[in-house]
DNA sequence: ATTAAAATCGGGTACGTACCCGCAATATAC
DNA sequence: GTATATTGCGGGTACGTACCCGATTTTAAT
């Protein structure tokens, strides 16, 4: 079989610009030593032949190996969310290993601020070529990702976004139009009385997401003009006994809650809670494709499920990082993830696939 | 920046076997001209070492140039729904052409078996490496690749599935159980009166697929014991007139329908229709993320859509057939794709993202 | 034992790019 | 003018694997 005969390389390059292949590669890598009249001929050449370098060459040729810089939470006992992203990491670990480019995961803890403190520097003193972080920790993670500035590394972030940083991309969902999603869901079929429950299960973190998602939840029903009165509950703690405790005292005042949102992924507590309380005809919509989750999507408790595509999302956040630094290429800014809807007929299929 | 010193190459494998390199390549590739003493030696050290060759340099050396052949529906003026596939194929050809793998696409008419036909012998005659096909015509399907299972080529199926012909994959949606969340979604917040009008819409081809998501819709109906009157309407004419005679002859019939089932793409003609006869207060839903029907999703006649991924599935299915005929590892033989649902809420967020 | 054939193997080049080393030409200093 | 930087450029090797071309050894045939 012949080579693909539309295809030039350097080679045909220096021999139209009567050069040596190693001037081509210095205009090509905008190095020092070429006189401006032989780099105006050959980039002429270039874009005349419309070349596109051979990566597979380059990248065999190349001494110069890539670190990447992983920062996400540690897969816990309380919620198993990270390891879809993890998962996403290791996926395009492997796929982008060959071309010279090594990744170092970083874990931190979703209950410990110093932690994450801790592991950012730990990245930082690596000195490493890009990053892919979390930004659980607003604050710190300004203070991190304002050194990587300095220091000129870029970094992705995913699951949540802090604008105006200057990350080289955020990847993940628009959390307002999810809330707004999840509004519709939650109402989609509700009469025209009854109280609305927002649920906020979470450690005083993350505040920042849970309020785009609720103001994205409040705009539907406004927009919809849905004026059922909504109750809050706000839960710092995370363990079942609190949010039982806490979710009794909200449904003594309230007897007549008919549809429950939960912002975040442990919907599954208040599943638990609605079964053991035999309150199962109450809606219930809330995040993440979690197995706990699942179960309660199966056994009907939970209606629907919103879910951002975890695993994609890191996938996507590592190769960013390698068409920007192996590559060169432009990266799209914002890449706002579907907003996937789950549902007890169509779980089985959202899983990730194996080639 | 060092290289990674825990990779070891066939340099090595075939210093510690006192071989030289081209030896090992003999036992690498199974080639002939080795004596069973040595290659035992040399896969012993291969195991050893877990070697893991390195493709660049695999594929930049090896002059063998693989081609895939594409068999799809042409993109009609009548629906757009196979470019979606088509940008597919394409992104994988990008990313795969360094690889020295080439791809051409066939297309067919969807109203004309003979041009299913045509270019298949086409493929045949060309003499390619593997075939990515939709099966659109079962009878013709089954020839063409009876004949590819003949010549040794492998071929994957995307969009629906022929079983028991050794495709290498299928790569699609399960029919029965989209049918089945068909059901769910349309009548999850209808009333216990009301009959549902299930559509379908087409030239008396894929009626294969029709049947199943109609058994899966039916099924769901019956788990739940909900006992509407099912009407069906058989339209074998796909243009808007048509559509809307046949529709006006069933709702003279029927005028207490409250909800409508289309089984593929064309749901907007039904919706259309809806809009033209006010009567947008009825339910409805059906496939296919189409800019058509995505009009009609947001001036709410549509109320969900169902969606399978048309263009990752043909993206796959492209990387199973680089996977196989490069890489050589096994593959998974039935991917379903998930089942994504549609609604006025998410739509802006289900799109190709750039990286 | 001699010769032919077959089996077994090594040397070496190529793939397209990166990049080191060093030579020539030109510019600058005195 | 000569001596010294500086700039511009080419030769050549390496990356890890594929594969051609032959050389050597072993086996079979006579």
């Amino acid at each position: 079989m012949e080579k693909d005969p539309t295809y030039f390389g350097v080679k045909e390059i220096a021999r139209r610009a009567n050069v040596s292949i190693a001037t081509v590669d210095r205009v090509i890598h905008n190095r020092t030593g070429v006189s401006e009249k032989t780099k105006k001929r050959i980039n002429e050449i270039i874009k005349e032949l419309d070349y596109q370098p051979n990566i597979l060459a380059s990248r065999l040729a190349s001494k110069n190996i890539i670190i990447l810089a992983v920062l996400i939470p540690r897969v816990s006992e309380e919620t198993d969310f990270w390891s879809a992203p993890l998962h996403g990491v290791q996926r395009a670990e492997t796929e982008i290993k060959p071309y010279g480019i090594q990744t170092i995961t970083f874990f931190f803890d979703l209950n410990d601020e110093n932690s994450f403190e801790t592991q950012a520097n730990l990245i930082l003193e690596k000195g490493v070529n890009g990053v892919l972080l979390s930004p659980s920790f607003i604050a710190q993670s300004i203070r991190f990702t304002e050194e990587c500035r300095r220091l000129k590394i870029p970094f992705v972030f995913i699951d949540s976004n802090i604008p105006q940083q200057h990350s080289l991309a955020y990847i993940g969902p628009h959390l307002f139009k999810s809330g707004y999603l999840g509004a519709k869901l939650l109402t989609y079929r509700k009469g025209e009385e009854g109280k609305i429950l927002v649920v906020n299960i979470s450690k005083e973190i993350e505040n920042y997401n849970y309020l785009q998602i609720e103001e994205g939840f409040r705009s539907y029903l406004k927009e919809n003009h849905l004026n059922f009165e909504i109750i809050r509950a706000d839960i710092n703690e995370t363990d079942y006994l609190s949010v039982a405790r806490n979710l009794t005292q909200v449904f003594t005042k309230n007897e007549d809650i008919e549809a429950i949102f939960v912002t975040n992924s442990r919907v599954f507590s208040v599943a638990t809670f609605l079964e053991n309380k035999h309150k199962k005809e109450i809606a219930l919509v809330g995040y993440d494709f979690l197995k706990e989750n699942i179960q309660h999507l199966n056994t009907g408790t939970i209606d629907f499920l919103i879910c951002h595509k975890p695993e994609e999302q890191a996938y996507r956040a590592m190769m960013v990082l390698y068409h920007t630094l192996v590559r060169g290429q432009q990266v799209e800014k914002t890449q706002y993830m579907p907003i996937d809807i789950i549902t007890r007929e169509n779980q089985e299929f959202y899983q990730i696939l194996p080639i």
